[in-house]
Formats: C-alpha cells, structure tokens, sequence
DNA sequence: ACATCTATGTATACGCTGTCAACATTGCTG
DNA sequence: CAGCAATGTTGACAGCGTATACATAGATGT
C-alpha cells in the first residue's frame, strides 16, 4: 500500500508526498505560480486531497519553509563543525554555506523569506522556531569567537545580526537576480561571499 | 474630466490612478493578495479596464515596482547629499535611509525584491536600468572615498556590493518580520542599521 | 463643421485557482 | 465483525487573469 500510489484508494503518504512535489513544483515554477491544484495532479490525487493533510494553502507553504529552515541549520552548522577552534574561518565558512544553499534553491529561499506566507494565520510558532535554530548556531559561534578575544567585543547580537544581515543580502540579491552578470556561477559564488565576509571582518576603512 | 472619475466615460488619467491605488492596495493586503480585479473595482473602472496602460498585471508589477527604486535612488543620494565631503557618514546614512525606506514600505520592498515579478517576460531594461541607478550612487560614494583615502583599496565594486548586501539583508529581514522584537520601532531601525554598518567599517575582528 | 481614426473603457466568456460541503472508501479498534 | 476515524473523491462556488468583440469619446484632417 506505500509503494504504488495509482492503484489504491488510500494513498499510505500522501503527506510526505505533496511536501517533496510541491518542492519540485516551486523549484521549475517559482512559488508564485505553484498552485494546490496542478500539486494534486502531479501527485496522483484529486485536486482536494490535500486538505486532508494541510489546512490550507498557507499551511503546505510554511511545511515546505520549515524544511528550508531545517536544511540551512544544518548545512550551517555542518560547514562550521569543519572549522572547530578557528571562529573566524568558522563564521566564513557558515557564511559560504547559507550563500551556497540559497543559490541551490533559489525560489524556495524566496518562498522563506519573500513574504509569500501568511505570517497573520499560521501557526506562526513552529517557522519561527526552525528560523531560531539557524540564528542560534551563528550566535554561539559568535560567543565563542569572543571568549577567544578574536572578535571585537561588542553586544553578540548585534554582531550576529551584522554578519546574518550581510549574508542573507547577499543571498537575496542574487536570488532575487540583481546580479545577474556579476554573481551566476557556483565558483563565482563561493568565492564572492568569502571575499565580501573577510571584509566585514577587517573592515572597510583604512586602518 | 480629470476630476470626477464617475460620471464620464473616459477616465481622464487612468494610469496614474491604477499606480497609486495599487500601491494603497498592496500596502494594505501585500503583494501576494493583490489582484488586479479588486484594483479596478477600487478605481471605479471594468476589470479589463486596465489592459488598456498595461500589457499584464506584471507590467504594472513592474510599473510600481520601477517607482519603488526611483524613490530609493532620490532618498539614498539625499541622504548622502546632506554629507557631502565626509564618505564615511555618507555611507552610513545612505544606508540607514535604505533601512528606513524598507521599513516604511514594507510590502512594495518585498514586491521589489521577493520574486514577485516575473523577470522572464518583463521589458526588463527598465525595471533594471532604475535599480542601476540606486547601484551607481553607491558606487560613486565608494570611488570617492577610496581617492580620499579613507576607505581600502579594494575593488570598487566589491566594496560596494558588500554594503549594499549588508544595508539590503538588514532590510529583508526586517520587512521579512525575521526580526519581529528585536527591530520593529523606527527609531530602533535607525539606530539599529548605524550600529550594524559602523560595524561593517570597522570590522568585527579586534584589531 | 463634420467625418473618421485612434485611444480608452465595457461586456462577455474561458479556464484556472483556493476552498467548502457532501459523499465514498479504507484501515483500525473494540 | 461492527463501527469509527482517517483519508480520498465529487461537485460546487466565487474570485482570478486574460482574450475577444463591442461602445464611446477625444483628437485630427479636411
């Protein structure tokens, strides 16, 4: 009953399927022109069947957000796991990573962050959790980037809203294709967001 | 015929009512919820009405989209206008005025910037050219500021690209509600983006 | 001044959308 | 094995973007 979806009434996971058709949905078609409908199709099912799982529209696009909420906690921390004991390559690498994700998915990070969901009449708790967690790893790194005497020691959140700030600007400028030309390639990527980090980093003014 | 637009037949100055009711419109119900048909009814027009100034509902996207970075570009180069021949403040100011500008309007920001236009089938020289403009304005600010050896000597363009992913992260994140509590004030907003970018000047590293 | 052309607005229709209500099927539980 | 809860289907509805055909009026050339 859970392998073959066409020949039985029930489904056996209509829920984990609409989740991952929905993201490849989003992925061809950007989340403004995904619909429920066109979802159903694709999934086999009849164009309600969805409700069944997800209250609403708003409620299948804050599952799918969570996902990418999830993916970038870990792919986050995994990039500064590798740097262990070195807070400054740590928070770089962090950086590389969101910038790296948001390139690889492109419209599900303007799905996350584009205002595309109804913050009003959604649950609300559960996005802003997964949401926290990723902040929270890159607080941590902070604190413990300050312990070292590295970084400068001013209010950690402000330094983490700093280097939050100047990745996920980087991350929307390039999703959202403004520039085009200057930041299309994996390399190019890669090798941008480290340049633009360091210089948080040191600064810009002559020293 | 251009004051009372319910007795004649012919509107008298159709466009530009459509542009500002639209942005009353999305202003009120975001960018997602806007529908062209609830537009025309609140300009007291047939539905179809408004195909007659614009091709598509992305065109008038576009349209106000285009009056979003126009206003932005005035703003940014009036704040750096106020400081001219100090490019340190300059900078800082044009981007708390970026900051502010985003939080005022935080839906047409996120129509600017979200993935709400479709970039395939728009003219797309003139949404592109007006963002330009905003661009250049940093641009310049830089040049002259490396000339007066205040900032590094980096490549213009990286600098650049660094603040304004920086200024523009903070903004998104802001209209995104991402920092529900910790920004929502005006007041916090403008203190807020000066710490964040003196920090950007600075460095976090302790020197 | 008047005929005509063009710009602007309307009426109607189509297929698509999200969602609700009523019904059908199935698997689980007592 | 009876019945209940979970899951899926059918049909309906209003609202959406947009194409087509038509109506009106302002501008233009004679």
């Amino acid at each position: 009953m859970n392998k073959r979806s066409g020949e039985t009434y029930h489904h056996g996971n209509l829920h984990g399927t609409l989740i991952a058709a929905a993201i490849e949905l989003i992925r061809d078609k950007g989340p403004n022109a995904f619909s429920l409908r066109e979802l159903a199709k694709k999934a086999g099912v009849s164009h309600t069947a969805p409700y069944r799982h997800f209250k609403d529209k708003n409620a299948l696009l804050v599952a799918i957000a969570e996902t990418g909420f999830k993916t970038l906690t870990e792919r986050t921390r995994n990039a500064a796991m590798q740097f262990d004991g070195d807070p400054k390559r740590q928070l770089i690498e962090t950086g590389v990573a969101y910038v790296e994700l948001a390139l690889d998915n492109p419209e599900i990070t303007q799905l996350m962050f584009g205002g595309f969901i109804d913050m009003e009449k959604c649950p609300k708790e559960n996005l802003d959790s997964t949401a926290d967690n990723a902040f929270q790893g890159l607080v941590n790194l902070i604190e413990s980037g300050k312990q070292s005497g590295i970084f400068r020691n001013e209010e950690t959140e402000l330094l983490a809203l700093a280097t939050w700030s100047m990745v996920h600007g980087l991350a929307m400028l390039i999703t959202g294709g403004q520039l085009c030309g200057i930041a299309d390639e994996q390399d190019q990527v890669r090798n941008l967001s480290a340049k633009v980090e360091s210089l948080l980093m040191e600064g810009i003014l002559v020293r």
